[in-house]
DNA sequence: ATGAAACATGAATCAATATTCAAGTCAACA
DNA sequence: TGTTGACTTGAATATTGATTCATGTTTCAT
């Protein structure tokens, strides 16, 4: 059988491979937040990483693939800090603050990650809406069971989910994002006090 | 003097033009909603307007125009909305509620306004600031007044402000970006418990 | 009715860049 | 040390699409 052009590696073997490949996940990543996806180029990838154009091809099959990689990375990362910051906590509450202060730090550390992200819902829909997706299961499993548990109000824990979601993205645009630093200590306890009264039993009736 | 070639227009001044310009809108509307502002080709514009390619120079000195005045029209739009839909009612908590759903259904019926304002991130980065500034802007002054009147908890209102709008924004897009139909009217209603908790005097203490 | 201004047209220009490929270089092991 | 597979290189290809422009067509004030 005729093998037409030998079938790309994509995986490294070698340390050294490994060592390019993330090279250019680095690079990409770099240039993804600062340009969006369809303004950077793979030259410009390639030339952050310090490598030759040609061999983006070795480890990549095209543009979206890296971004894909890159996408699935950050969320693992960031559910990974989720997870440390929050163990062994024992309020629901606990928790929430925690979460939120970690994930506000982990996108400090990450100055790409929300343009990266928001980038996705363009670039790859089917894995933007996972990456949110997988992070609201995780989390609604945890109100679930605080809401069993009667630490928290009977709400539907998908939906707040998503509201803490929504508040957290928010901030953290507001502040990380726009501001470079997290937000003061003062608006943070707002915060805190704001997800405080939503989270433990509700008044029923109207205001 | 020698006027090299005539300055483009941009502004109609009959009836036929006011329509073609509209025409080029809504279709850059769609367009951008469908494919995203790098995607989105003036051809594919110009043809889901039914006019020549050439038109759109005509009104619009290029792509990122009428990206950018199409955002400030769904901005305006929404506002004008939101207004419509609060005047007159006496308690904050009516006007958030009465805000979140009138939000809500203006995103079904605008399917491409979730994505024109986040493509806009990358595509004018001032103007997407701008568009959230205000909106945090005339929000936080709704609720600062509340706070005044001793109708809700003394938090930051710009902070509550971008946390209610991450709220919306993310509600909006888990069902109606998503779903494609506004939240079933029991989710809606842990919405407003929430919003309605965190509102409210808040307590003090940890959990 | 008529000429100028406004508007409409779409082929041609021109730059950008994703991807391919043929020709090397390197590292390790026989 | 020679061979091999893994890795690297960057020039060449091929497509796409924004923008221009020279040429029509329509509108409307006179």
């Amino acid at each position: 059988m005729v093998r037409r052009g030998k079938a790309p590696v994509h995986e490294p073997t070698t340390a050294r491979g490994q060592r390019t490949r993330q090279k250019l996940l680095d690079g990409a990543e770099e240039i993804f937040g600062e340009e969006g996806f369809e303004r950077a180029s793979i030259a410009a990838i390639t030339g952050r990483a310090e490598v030759a154009l040609g061999t983006f091809y070795v480890y990549f099959p095209n543009k979206q693939a890296i971004f894909s990689e890159l996408l699935i990375e950050l969320g693992r990362a960031l559910r990974r800090r989720l997870a440390e910051a929050t163990r062994g906590l024992d309020t629901r509450l606990a928790v929430e603050e925690a979460g939120c202060l970690a994930f506000l730090e982990f996108v400090q550390s990450h100055k790409n990650f929300y343009r990266i992200v928001r980038q996705a819902e363009f670039v790859d829909e089917a894995l933007y809406r996972s990456y949110y997706q997988g992070l609201a299961k995780s989390y609604a499993e945890g109100l679930a069971a605080a809401v069993e548990g009667d630490e928290i109000a009977d709400l539907d824990p998908e939906t707040v989910a998503y509201m803490l979601m929504g508040i957290f993205d928010f901030i953290g645009m507001r502040w990380v994002l726009w501001e470079g630093q997290l937000p003061p200590e003062k608006l943070l306890q707002d915060v805190f006090r704001f997800i405080r009264g939503g989270l433990l039993r509700a008044p029923e009736g109207g205001e």
